[in-house]
DNA sequence: CGAGTTTGACCTGCGC
DNA sequence: GCGCAGGTCAAACTCG
């Protein structure tokens, strides 16, 4: 158990991506194995992931040692989207420019200096004095053979660095939806190369485009909306064609599988002020009964159980 | 030809 | 201020 624990703890620091677990907001780990017969199969990965019977539920105990406790600067984050106020740099060459005392010469330096910003400018975009907001970032780490797993969303990648410390790149992407600007990242935990560590960033503004079935509410883009108030105990976390839950409460009790399939897309909100806001985006049992959507391929066995 | 990937350059934040 | 690392852009390229 400690073991366990210790070997995660390794895990997690020996990972470039351990900064971000233990800054990031939300962050919400696992570990999935998809390294069985059929781990490669990138169609349905996220199935797979609910599929497979050797993860270690003694890293999900560990897990809430490194979440933080307290709610307030992830709901921050999240709800003050940054009003991105366009500076006017050119302002003060404008009014310089317009001084008699502006000779051939400098009104030259000046036009060339706004010919490098504006050339500045096509290159990227002036960002504000402000300092930049992020999304909240949701983490989770998959044992996979394949970086990029198919989640039922597209996405189109913008770039790859090099990741310190670590042989193996850190990829980015875009969620190709015009409207919709989420973020995935993916790079390998160089502890375990086997270990794909994904986050995403934002919250998709439409439907997973590859959802053929009925969609469960629970699946729905914003069923990973934070709570804010006193669902700190609760995390629910969005990815794009399901919600994975954490309940501190399940947590506490001994011998139950906090991260199973069992709390798959079910937050139990419990006494929260915010649970009738998760509530909205939670399934009753009885419509993933009806319709799992994607969920309908997962084994019987492996379906929440009715209580 | 459109959509997606690759990759070098650029920007930004942060620590020293 | 400088250097480093992370993140993003966008032109070139690939693929179906």
């Amino acid at each position: 158990m400690k073991k366990e624990a210790t070997k995660m703890e390794d895990l997690m620091e020996s990972s470039s991506f351990s900064e971000h677990i233990q800054s990031s907001t939300y962050p919400l780990s696992g570990v999935f194995d998809t390294s069985g017969e059929e781990g490669e199969k990138s169609s349905l990965g996220f199935m797979e992931l609910l599929g497979i019977q050797d993860f270690s539920p003694s890293m999900f105990d560990y897990m809430p040692q490194q979440l933080p406790s307290v709610v307030p600067p992830a709901v921050k984050e999240y709800s003050s989207e940054t009003l991105n106020l366009p500076a006017t740099p050119n302002s003060s060459s404008i009014s310089s420019a317009s001084s008699e005392a502006v000779n051939e010469e400098q009104a030259k330096a000046v036009d060339e200096e706004e010919e490098q910003q504006k050339t500045k400018k096509q290159l990227k975009p002036k960002k504000t004095n402000q300092k930049k907001q992020r999304e909240p970032r949701f983490a989770f780490m998959t044992k996979s053979e394949v970086d990029h797993l198919e989640d039922g969303y597209r996405w189109r990648k913008y770039g790859q660095k090099a990741v310190k410390n670590s042989p193996y790149p850190r990829s980015y992407y875009r969620c190709t939806t015009a409207s919709c600007g989420v973020k995935k990242r993916v790079e390998r935990s160089c502890g375990d190369p086997t270990i794909v560590v994904t986050t995403y960033e934002g919250q998709h503004t439409h439907p997973s485009p590859v959802m053929p079935r009925g969609t469960p509410a629970c699946f729905m883009p914003d069923s990973g909306r934070l709570s804010a108030g006193g669902a700190a105990a609760n995390f629910a976390m969005s990815m794009p064609t399901m919600t994975f839950s954490y309940n501190q409460q399940l947590h506490q009790q001994p011998h139950v599988n906090n991260f199973s399939p069992l709390s798959f897309g079910y937050v139990s909100s419990s006494a929260s002020s915010a649970s009738v806001n998760d509530r909205r985006f939670c399934t009753p049992r009885s419509a993933l009964l009806r319709d799992h959507g994607l969920l309908q391929d997962i084994v019987p066995s492996l379906m929440p159980k009715e209580e």
